[in-house]
DNA sequence: AGCATACTATAGTGACCACTAAAGATTGAT
DNA sequence: ATCAATCTTTAGTGGTCACTATAGTATGCT
């Protein structure tokens, strides 16, 4: 999308069945270490000792570190997203729901002894310029999805809503992931809930 | 502190008349690069370059790149802090305070174009661990000041409100750095005041 | 003047970075 | 069986990383 002209799907399914990787396996390894290491911090000799391969396999069957960085982010998204169809449904209360989000998304950003915080919005620190382009993408579509679910039934606060959720959960990605015990971050959390009430009916 | 024997005063104090660079003038060179750009980013080359000066030079004043950066965090802190003392000071209204801090932070986040975010939360995300044990001391020490303010008069929520506090700043930095327009950046602190208000009142 | 000190600049250290040229190996198709 | 395609491996590319050995130079002290 950034910086392939081939997507993750087109790849995959020109496997074959001929003595190779697993591509999957790999971008699954490669999101674990970009996880809980950071863009910068995994290398090349990391991810080519991890998945017992050579330095051209991995540029063969991803094209590049980036690239591999936003396959990774894709199965991130894909494995541990939040049912946020069902969490920000219609019909619920806007501050049931964005409780909700926010207090699901501390715990994904928790679960982990080693893969702390968001891998998203980690990856917007990054010091490599693509790694922040391909995360501040997948951030902005996530804050559009919260955005248009609360204009259906607050229009005049949507944005600044949005905003304010989204600035939350970054806030809890980075305490998370600097070490802030799982308590303690859902701890925050909550208190992040009782804002959002306060924020809806006022 | 951590990684140096000798002291940021020290070092100074050292400096005579003879032909030398201005030691002072390299921190706060130094101290804007890495707010900029973030420790990873930011070369021992690109420092040089920005000083005009060479490598031993740089070495023979600081050390070490981490020695320098945490010379340009304390001389950040010293010249950017807040004026913490009268924001919480002793006999304020602890949700006024608190609300006040969190605007001036977020003031200070988004003032310049460049120098995004508060270098101190930016930096507990390196790549590099001196970088961020470094960043993680002072973000504690900023933790327990506000933790001692609040404990005055709200004793029993005075941790939570405290990793409150701090979780949202991180999460204004994080959105600053990210380039989130300064008025956005304002406007979500102003929502995090008004939650303050209701987790302090209830 | 002579000397020790303390900074400087030149020029490099080995290690790591992302990445790849070239050739061997395995496969499916013919 | 042969060939082309596609993966693999070996062995490297040039570049940058933080850092430094060595030697030159300006200074203050005696």
């Amino acid at each position: 999308m950034f910086t392939s002209n081939i997507s993750y799907q087109e790849r995959i399914e020109k496997q074959t069945s001929r003595r190779t990787f697993d591509r999957s396996k790999g971008i699954a390894v490669a999101k674990s270490l970009f996880h809980e290491c950071g863009f910068d911090a995994v290398g090349i000799a990391k991810l080519t000792q991890a998945l017992n391969i050579n330095p051209p396999s991995l540029y063969a069957a991803y094209g590049s570190k980036a690239n591999l960085f936003e396959f990774a982010i894709e199965a991130y998204i894909a494995e541990n997203n939040l049912p946020v169809n069902e969490i920000l449904a219609p019909e619920r209360d806007t501050s049931d729901a964005l409780k909700e989000l926010v207090h699901q998304a501390a715990c994904l950003y928790v679960r982990s002894e080693t893969e702390r915080g968001c891998m998203v919005a980690e990856g917007m620190r990054a010091a490599d310029q693509k790694a922040r382009m391909i995360s501040n993408y997948y951030c902005k579509l996530s804050r559009e999805f919260i955005k248009n679910f609360i204009v259906q039934k607050q229009p005049d606060k949507a944005e600044e809503l949005a905003d304010y959720i989204v600035v939350s959960l970054q806030g809890l990605s980075a305490a998370a992931f600097a070490g802030l015990p799982a308590s303690r971050v859902l701890s925050v959390a909550n208190l992040t809930g009782i804002g959002i009430s306060s924020l809806i009916s006022s």
